[in-house]
DNA sequence: CTAACGATTCGCT
DNA sequence: GCGAATCGTTAGT
């Protein structure tokens, strides 16, 4: 079933990035229906966080979703080339987000590879947050998108991690946030082979 | 208005 | 392991 937004509204963002784990992030563009089971995640939290964009009220064009009620998409580019999807979560006016960073391909692969321009399935088919956002189909152009709309969702199909089969980490690529760079919000199912390339 | 740089990836060594 | 690709956002002139 498809998560509503009693579920991204809630103020725990590490929680929450954590029950997303498991899940199903499922688009539909062109057509095309194409989704993966989420197996990375990394928590951002607009208080108290120089790790995010939006720490400390830095409210601008760009980080504007964040601020808004949580079950909307935050895609923003990175380094010019690479369209990162985040999931808005918290209530409006408090500026949490999570970033998807792995998922293991599941429906719509031979789209997926199309996009990717690839033959088979690799590894890093829809590992990585650059990589997985264009086996998906995921641009800025999904900026703002509601996450219970019919483009792109999250859906619950049953799967239960269990909290011992999680590794949460310090997140990745993000030294220049200081002390906040060693919070332990990144989260990984155990022996995914669908994770980011930096490894544990 | 201008300049510096990033929540990355891929290809080559 | 290293460096290029590439452009919107940001902060400063």
């Amino acid at each position: 079933m498809k998560l509503p937004k009693s579920f991204y509204t809630r103020a725990d963002v590490a929680e929450i990035a954590k029950e997303l784990l498991g899940k199903y992030l499922v688009t539909q563009i062109n057509g095309g229906l194409t989704a993966g089971m989420i197996v990375e995640t990394e928590a951002y939290c607009g208080r108290d966080d120089k790790a995010c964009h939006a720490n400390n009220g830095r409210r601008t064009k760009r980080t504007e979703i964040m601020f808004r009620e949580g079950g909307k998409a935050y895609v923003y580019l990175c380094y010019g080339i690479h369209h990162l999807f985040n999931v808005v979560t918290n209530v409006d006016g408090l500026a949490d987000a999570i970033l998807i960073r792995g998922l293991e391909p599941v429906d719509g692969i031979k789209q997926m590879l199309e996009r990717r321009k690839m033959k088979t399935p690799k590894m890093n088919l829809s590992a990585g947050p650059g990589a997985l956002s264009k086996a998906l189909g995921i641009t800025t152009d999904l900026y703002g998108q509601d996450l219970t709309g019919q483009t792109i969702w999250i859906e619950d199909r049953g799967v239960e991690i269990e909290t011992n089969n999680i590794i949460s980490d310090k997140r990745v690529g993000v030294d220049y946030a200081g002390e906040d760079a060693l919070k332990p919000w990144r989260f990984v199912i155990k022996d995914s082979r669908w994770m980011s390339k930096p490894r544990i």
